[in-house]
DNA sequence: AGACGGACTCGACGCGCTGTCGACTTTTTC
DNA sequence: GAAAAAGTCGACAGCGCGTCGAGTCCGTCT
């Protein structure tokens, strides 16, 4: 066949062997969970004998993160319009949580594997603080916006509460079978746990 | 010395080395996360030889397991009179948070640990939730009941409400370094969770 | 053509940890 | 003081990991 005419440089043999290793790993995590997969299975998947898995990989974890790089767009998705917006912008907020609900729904098994090995795992560690801080700091943002306008009551200082939301979407998510479900709730607390103001209420009598 | 006289049946020499490994145990976790323990350690600890560990004990995750159930009881320390109670009862909430903190201090690499293990060991997995399952339904109990009597407004159905609740307690304790700094923040949150109202917002104008 | 080098492949090895087995010693019991 | 129960251990087998070095394939340069 030689290099093909038109183009330069198709993917070579080992791109596509790296592109089999990477399908491998996304069809099994959607039967069972990362810690239950052996760099053998990988290997196998892809049709390469388990040391030539190191060739492309340095370890199962590696696999994982490559995996995570590509999600790395997706997990933001929607969240401007929330997130540089201003008030208790329901809808947009639910739009926000929409698609991250989407993304748990097909990558469920990665994110929770990823979660799972974080600690210990200093690569995945990193990648998921700093998905976390960029949330986080503009989730912050947001609050501290908000409150010097008087629009959200005062309360945590502002990178705690949205440190709180924050995780509180991860646990949720990461326990749903049906991510999708959860979103009016969650849109519920969160707007809540941002807004919501102790209003004394009237005891009976 | 023979069993001793007034009382039959001081603990065998068996009981006193079941000890040994969980104080050995307790005393890993105090400096390093469950994952990096060993049994040879825990054996080495206990001044007996790897193979004799299993005497005592099936695994590691069963050594967890007993320090767990150890724990099973203060979990819900001072969680009572909140759970109990009614109203937007801010003390009660902070002392259960207090108690709850406190533990977290002491025994958080045992409660990470055991988180991290769940999935993947069933009696842990049930311990789990069995205990969750016992704060959600009290913790539901107690919004239904608040919302009947018109203290609470409208929202998410108690049980989904309750357990989110539960997972962001664990989420924050598990990550925090300093447990009871977390409380009042803990405090002001799950207080706009349950009973927060949006109350519409003067905006400027 | 032939030599070179980089991409790629693999079997064999050593390691660390787990859990089991059977034989042995110690302690308890009657 | 003999039988049973409790406790102890070394040796072994298994699994999954990561490494090493030898070997093959394939395009390039001269």
């Amino acid at each position: 066949m030689s290099p093909p005419p038109g183009r330069r440089r198709g993917p070579s043999k080992g791109d596509r062997r790296e592109q089999a290793i990477l399908d491998t790993a996304r069809t099994l995590l959607a039967r069972k969970p990362l810690a239950e997969i052996t760099i053998d299975e990988l290997a196998a998947g892809a049709e390469i004998s388990r040391s030539s898995f190191y060739f492309y990989f340095d370890s199962k974890l590696a696999v994982v993160v490559a995996l995570l790089h590509g999600l790395a767009g997706e997990l933001d998705a929607d969240a401007g319009p929330w997130l540089d917006g201003t008030g208790p912008d329901e809808p947009a907020l639910r739009r926000s949580l929409t698609a991250l609900a989407a993304i748990w729904r097909t990558h469920g098994r990665l994110l929770a594997g990823a979660l799972a090995a974080a600690p210990g795992c200093p690569p995945i560690g990193e990648w998921r603080n700093s998905l976390r801080a960029a949330h986080v700091s503009r989730l912050a943002a947001r609050i501290e916006r908000e409150r010097a306008a008087g629009l959200a009551p005062d309360g945590p200082e502002p990178h705690v509460l949205a440190g709180m939301i924050d995780d509180l979407r991860t646990a949720a998510f990461a326990g749903a079978t049906d991510p999708e479900r959860l979103v009016d709730d969650l849109v519920t607390v969160e707007l809540r746990m941002l807004y919501g103001d102790l209003r004394v209420l009237h005891s009976p009598g």
